[in-house]
DNA sequence: ACGACTTTGTGCGCACGTTCACAAGCGCCT
DNA sequence: AGGCGCTTGTGAACGTGCGCACAAAGTCGT
């Protein structure tokens, strides 16, 4: 539900998720003054296999010269193009505790097109602030701003328990793509984007791997079963 | 390089990555005094399938009672030590700006066992400050923090430009596993798990999506050709 | 005690993503 | 001008993940 496997007859979203990096990849060798790089090359830069980087590319078209590599400065523009980031993408942010000063202040925002444009929270001791030049609107506010200026991008900041009421008044308001930033399933409807991430999942992964590790160490076997955690699996 | 598809004899990393939502689900469950939960409720609470889920739950073992459902204290605990959060795991902050800041008063970290246990700064003008209870260290000192208290995670919430020195300096301090915010990719030797969480990234992910719907909205057509963008690919 | 109902655990087919390996194509050097 | 070397673009094989659908297994009612 709400979610392609590929993006319809495009470019798949592994593809997708992984222009970004190609394009700070290439962003970087412009600043240095680089003209020219091959799949080899940028994949390094990227950190991923030259082939799934060529097979990527050749997603948005055959740019890229035989027996040269490709050009910087065009790819930059066409990746760029492809992600639309040549146009201006309004973003609103609510919540504006520690973590939604933070990503206000941002300074990576403004860098691709995306501009903050406005900043809610519920609590009334925050409301009025000016935060990085923008003053925080109450909750209720919301609603008004999807007949002016419209919202592309909401990013939602709250904490869990009202991250879904937030969630909601965006989607009213007109805002089809929610970047979520609270613990927590945003449930929206058909037709509406949800990412989400999650500080408290990636560490918990994190320590999975670690623990991994861990008892690798201790055991000293390369690749061992674990026991303890699965000792009534085997016996079974 | 330093990525494994599938954690070796174990639990595929896909299943990994939804341990931490089940899980969180399953602490909502529990503290609204539900004890008992069955596929579909919880895969609905965890916005998944249910088939699954129940795959993604087989994996830690047979828990899970057919006609009723499971358990949910009991698979909170399993869960749990399966991702090794009965244990305490030292978090090392370093990089102390707008993100440094709001990371070390995040709530989520502790509550399953993550600790802040240090704060590291290159900036003089941040090192000193007390920052959530801890004081905030300089950068030199990480080196030192390798022989007292083992770090098992380190966290860079440093400009790009600094992100690779940093985690160099981390990983000499005997941290395995990295999570990174920096928008860049880091490279470390074998044996050292990195994560990155990269707003901008998302943003461009979602805004490649936004684009999709808007030129869709345009033209009417459900799933159109987006032309322009590959006039020269259709022309081959 | 037995049968009907419910829910788990999983075998299987399918689609997606990744990687290898190579042919096609382009520039450069002689 | 022609061949040689380099790099792209992609066909094909492989592995992984996903979801359906069903048998196994346990509970509850009678």
């Amino acid at each position: 539900m709400s979610e392609d496997p590929v993006t319809p007859r495009g470019i798949p979203d592994a593809t997708v998720a992984r222009l970004p990096v190609y394009l700070r990849a290439l962003s970087a060798l412009a600043d240095r003054g680089i003209a020219s790089v091959s799949s080899e090359e940028l994949a390094t830069a990227a950190g991923v296999n030259s082939a799934k980087l060529r097979k990527d590319l050749s997603h948005l078209g055959s740019y890229g010269v035989r027996g040269v590599g490709y050009d910087v400065e065009f790819l930059v523009h066409q990746i760029g193009r492809e992600l639309g980031l040549t146009q201006d993408w309004p973003v609103a942010i609510v919540g504006i505790g520690n973590l939604g000063h933070a990503l206000a202040g941002y300074a990576g925002f403004a860098s691709k097109g995306f501009r903050v444009v406005a900043l809610f929270d519920v609590d009334s001791t925050v409301v009025g602030d000016v935060v990085a030049g923008l003053r925080v609107l109450p909750l209720s506010d919301l609603a008004a701003l999807a007949g002016s200026e419209q919202i592309a991008i909401g990013v939602v900041a709250t904490p869990a328990a009202n991250a879904q009421d937030v969630c909601d008044r965006l989607v009213a308001a007109g805002v089809r793509s929610v970047l979520n930033f609270a613990p927590c399933v945003l449930s929206v409807p058909e037709g509406v984007d949800v990412r989400k991430v999650d500080l408290s999942t990636e560490l918990q992964i994190l320590a999975f791997h670690e623990q991994r590790k861990a008892v690798r160490d201790l055991v000293g076997t390369p690749v061992a079963e674990l026991g303890a955690a699965r000792v009534a699996r085997v016996a079974r």
